[in-house]
DNA sequence: CGATTATAGTTGCTCACGCAGTCGTTGGGC
DNA sequence: GCCCAACGACTGCGTGAGCAACTATAATCG
């Protein structure tokens, strides 16, 4: 017990403050951690309001990059690149979806390989269900907690380091970018 | 069929540009969609680099973390805190670091419910070789893509939205007012 | 054409993780 | 001192995810 005390008491606001020659006194320590506690609580408040509707982060991911597409359908194959899932992650979210009655499987008549995942429209009504709550808590934990150019600063900021370090597997959900075209025109033209 | 061709033949460079009147075009969406994947993107570098030197991410977390306490050792429940794992994550992480030579489990003497985890010198070792190059690699995908200013402007509005919504990921810190602390905790379990 | 190669999707295997239950320990109330 | 609720760590079980192997189909090259 005295020593949680000690483990906690010591620490002030920040817990790098206190070992001034440490290497994790590191600015860029400090810059990744930042980064990854931001994004760990924002998914934490996403998981929870989620979790309210019945959907995982991964289901509410593979949904909205659906609905979003034409016909509210996708390649397996480019779901998962789009969500970076595996091939066969995929495989298994679009099974629990599917047998949750939010998506189905068509087959693509050109390829008969491929398949498509479409949202159906118990699918698309869960989604609508969601989507409010979900703004919400981004507006109230995220862009509504700095003023605009605050806001368009970050954004900016977190756009060039997103396009230096994006591995392809998380690409093409709101700006798809050249590698990504690239693979996606592949994936038409065969068709 | 008819579905086919709507799919790819009128799609040009953005496959989500016709659908004007989007939902998915909201801004605080596009925002999200930033940090996740400027998150994404450094895990995955991260991951990659940490695996040359035999290390998960949440094994290098909990190195780290441990290392730069005082004794280079913390109680199990207070590694879980700090590392947003369950007690049980902890107990089998350290199991493995264990078995691999990284941690050692010491009694704590006050407390016979409690065990420290502690860093051994093998693990300082491995620790201090896998160093360097995730400096480098922050360097080169995260702060070295931006100018001082806007990395500045980057971290503060990264640092407002953290003491927003972080669910108690620094453990350790008592800047967390009460209620918010509760709240967090608790949706971090869940995740 | 026919053979080789590449691609799409699924499945077996394995592992990491959380939840819930358990056991030993602690400390407060009587 | 005794009892019992709280606590710290560990374990059984279920779930989700990736890798690699596999099947079926498509494209390529001779």
């Amino acid at each position: 017990m005295s020593n949680y005390n000690r483990n906690n008491i010591p620490r002030v606001k920040h817990w790098y403050d206190e070992r001034v020659t440490n290497v994790f006194d590191d600015p860029r320590i400090t810059a990744v951690g930042l980064l990854f506690e931001a994004h760990a609580g924002l998914s934490a408040r996403f998981t929870a309001q989620l979790e309210e509707h019945g959907l995982s982060a991964v289901e509410f991911e593979v949904i909205t990059r659906l609905a979003r597409s034409p016909g509210n359908q996708l390649r397996m194959t480019d779901l998962a690149a789009q969500t970076s899932l595996s091939t066969s992650g995929v495989t298994r979210v679009v099974d629990r979806m599917e047998r949750d009655g939010l998506l189905t499987r068509r087959a693509c008549p050109n390829d008969r390989r491929s398949s498509y995942a479409v949202v159906t429209a118990a699918g698309m009504q869960r989604l609508n269900e969601t989507l409010p709550g979900h703004l919400q808590i981004i507006e109230q934990w995220f862009t509504g907690q700095l003023d605009p150019e605050a806001l368009a600063a970050l954004l900016d900021g977190l756009r060039r380091v997103r396009d230096a370090a994006h591995p392809c597997a998380t690409a093409g959900s709101d700006d798809v970018d050249p590698e990504q075209r690239a693979d996606a025109d592949s994936a038409a033209r065969r068709q």
